[in-house]
DNA sequence: GTTCTTGCAAACAATTTGCAAAACT
DNA sequence: AGTTTTGCAAATTGTTTGCAAGAAC
């Protein structure tokens, strides 16, 4: 997500642009996927020190109102964030083991939302979720 | 899920059966889909009203580890849980404007595991919901 | 200048933990 | 009898809110 792009997305929803949206988008791309608010926090600390955690929930609600960023949900408590890559699309492999978190860009819901619309439900978005265990995990043990 | 099968799988992994584990059970299978701890704890206490929230917290913990119960994740900020169905396998539709709960039992993620295995990643779960418009609600609006 | 945003402290909500009493096997 | 489970109160954790000061437009 580049960051003219974003700020225009923001400008359009009546939101300003400040140093503190602007190292919460950077920290979001640098840390890649599923990352928590606490793990924002951090990196986005490094380009913005004295960010406050409350304003880096504050800006991850307004990523996710403006479709900068969405939140993924890994059963561990915590809301997890990543920024909205346009036209992509990718889902997460979450290790039982190790727990990290892989991801594949492969999807076969599609099918799955036809035959839904068909029944009068409209899809919008889906998330899919697979866990299991990882090359590494498997082996060994 | 029937009493004597759970009963059966508590008592395999050590634990006992208590009359406020036989209300979480029933309560799970009578409410259908996606409830919260809140929710079974309503239900669990119509049959046995000295239940406490957090019996029906560790309750919910015990029969998730022994299959006989699983998580649900909507994005609500709260764990949603529902008795597992032996065999059958369902996926959540969840209506963006009236907050209500369909489900499908049709499922299109299996030729995604297969991919995903030859990358070395061993599937054994899925969680996949669906958010969009229910009927009712894309008609009227 | 006006309105949106930030930071801090405090409030909240969902969930977990410690412990002695009660219940299952 | 011995071990697990329960209920209560209290503690934790993730997240949200109130408000005055600061920054963007």
């Amino acid at each position: 997500m580049d960051l003219d792009r974003a700020a225009g997305r923001l400008r359009a929803g009546g939101r300003r642009v400040t140093a503190q949206r602007r190292a919460v988008l950077r920290a979001l791309t640098e840390l890649g996927c599923a990352a928590d608010a606490e793990e924002i926090h951090g990196r986005a600390r490094r380009m913005h020190p004295r960010i406050g955690l409350v304003t880096v929930y504050r800006t991850l609600e307004a990523f996710t109102a403006e479709g900068l960023a969405q939140s993924v949900f890994l059963g561990d408590g915590r809301t997890r964030y990543e920024a909205t890559e346009q036209g992509r699309h990718h889902h997460h492999l979450v290790c039982l083991h190790c727990g990290r978190i892989a991801t594949t860009d492969e999807c076969t819901v599609q099918p799955l939302e036809g035959t839904i619309l068909r029944r009068g439900f409209e899809v919008t978005a889906h998330r899919l979720e697979l866990f299991g265990y990882c090359a590494r995990c498997r082996t060994r043990r």
